[in-house]
DNA sequence: CTGTTAGCGCCTTCAC
DNA sequence: GTGAAGGCGCTAACAG
């Protein structure tokens, strides 16, 4: 590989000029831009990333912090994330969270897009108050250099529920996740909100706690069954619990939707379910991570704000409402 | 950020003794690689890679050049590759085909994965002839510094063949993929030997052209059909041909595997299927991830020669046959 | 317009 | 056992 020495060189010029040229300072006569960018397209040369980076310079790279291979539908968020950045000529660095240390220290990435929930709040914090650009996916952080991209829970839990009541949905039931996740609270939150506004009552007994896992979707099911307390639709806090109410309610012959309407949230492909099926909020996975890989890049390039980015699921309507 | 040499000013040493204890040489005294260890910790002191690989070190990088972020299951590869290299403290950057070259060239990564067809062989051999190490995933190249990690298509065809045979399957139809593609060629070969092997027979009417698609499967399925020429089990050169067939017999009315036996080959997730429905021979995404990653890491690190991994396929038996 | 100089943070001789 | 000096490839500040 040569070097922007070897270039200067076999140029008759100082490497100054060569980086000058390199870097499209003005400050170069025509005939010798023109004759050492001719002797740097036949050299191949190709400026080393890590030295003109020593110099506090931008190494074009970004980092996504990223853990959870199991659940596949992340890879169209890696996707929208690496679309986004290879129109803008940068660079992904993928790093699981036991890793990220030595990158977020110095500068070896311009910016980070975090979706790990191994990574605490307070490093997400620490790393941003080094003037490190940080945008955060699926959690809300309010600090001056991160931005955050998340689901609209209430819009989309709103435009669900709207379309339920609109087909005359009266009775329902609500599925929910950990209590203390905010994806929970929010589309619990809209979901009641939701049937106060068309004065529709709720109970308790109308509530069912799941932890957001297929098995905890099959017990409220099952609960609902046996205890004889079947409403016109089950709203879940995400689809994989709406697929466990399913099985269970197929498994003990109760009709979906004709006994029984369910719905969920996410989105997401579901094995056990024929596409298109279940009636969900569909969070739009890829777009997220367009948009999150945007928004750093705004923050890197143009200095851009933080900003909170609330992005709404479009209702997928299926068969099973 | 702490640096060197703000290590050596607090221990009251020069930069170079500071290196030479976080190197872990042996010439410095106990008492003051202590004394810097300790300063090391509560400084919080990460020595910048990019001013060490400057020296020409390592990054402890690797590089995967991958593009296709449409099917998912490429997810279980990147997984695989992670873990491999998480355990060796080395970070993944993943880099689509249109931006490697400025990563190619200037000692940027330790090495190189590649999954992408948008690469051409030249553009490998070429950045493995300047000592680069490079596994290749799904294509063979025979170079020096270049290692391959492929499914074994003999092994597992084979493998999936005996058990049809075994099973009293005698009359078999094929749909074969590209005819050119590596994977088509072997695949059918080892079928055909199969056969052979088990004295069964064969005519270029039970063989039909497919190229990968579902389409392409559901055709073929229409052929048989309407042709009035079904086997007793049909071998697909890939799963999503097979789900074509399957599609196309299940309108048709035809059983399965009542009246006819489908298999395929790839084994994985089949949103049209109900999972574990296809007898196939199930390709171990994570593993060839993993060992692909390992494999790069014994050449970066080890200095292992470049060798062929073929990773067989395990039959996964389903209810399709 | 072009060249000289001085670093960026680190590592590697080579003295002492 | 420790330190001083030089250099990796590049850029920025300043001279000329």
């Amino acid at each position: 590989m040569p070097t922007i020495k070897d270039i200067a060189r076999a140029a008759q010029v100082s490497v100054a000029t060569v980086s000058n040229v390199i870097n499209g300072k003005p400050n170069v006569g025509v005939e010798t831009r023109e004759r050492i960018l001719a002797l740097c397209k036949q050299m191949h040369y190709q400026p080393n990333i890590l030295a003109r980076n020593l110099k506090g310079g931008r190494t074009n790279t970004v980092m996504f912090v990223f853990s959870d291979f199991q659940r596949s539908f992340y890879l169209r968020v890696i996707h929208g994330i690496n679309d986004c950045l290879i129109e803008n000529h940068i660079s992904m660095m993928i790093c699981p969270h036991t890793t990220i240390g030595q990158f977020m220290k110095n500068g070896f990435v311009d910016g980070i897009i975090v979706l790990d929930k191994n990574i605490s709040d307070q490093q997400i914090m620490e790393a941003a108050s080094r003037d490190m650009p940080i945008v955060t996916m699926d959690r809300v952080l309010d600090a001056p250099h991160i931005s955050c991209v998340v689901t609209d829970n209430h819009a989309s839990m709103h435009a669900l529920m709207e379309q339920l009541v609109q087909r005359n949905y009266r009775r329902f039931h609500f599925v929910g996740g950990p209590v203390h996740t905010a994806d929970h609270m929010e589309r619990y939150e809209t979901f009641r909100k939701e049937l106060d506004a068309h004065g529709i009552p709720f109970s308790q007994t109308q509530y069912f706690q799941g932890d957001y896992s297929l098995a905890s979707g099959v017990r409220a099911g099952k609960l609902m069954a046996v205890s004889d307390n079947l409403p016109e639709v089950v709203v879940c806090a995400n689809d994989n619990m709406a697929v466990g109410v399913i099985q269970c309610f197929r498994e003990m012959g109760i009709g979906i939707p004709g006994q029984v309407a369910v719905a969920g949230f996410d989105g997401d492909p579901q094995p056990q379910l024929a596409p298109g099926f279940l009636t969900t909020a569909n969070i739009p996975r890829y777009e997220m991570g367009y948009i999150a890989a945007e928004t750093l890049v705004g923050m890197i390039q143009r200095k851009d704000a933080a900003i909170v980015r609330k992005i709404p699921a479009a209702v997928q309507w299926g068969e099973s409402t």
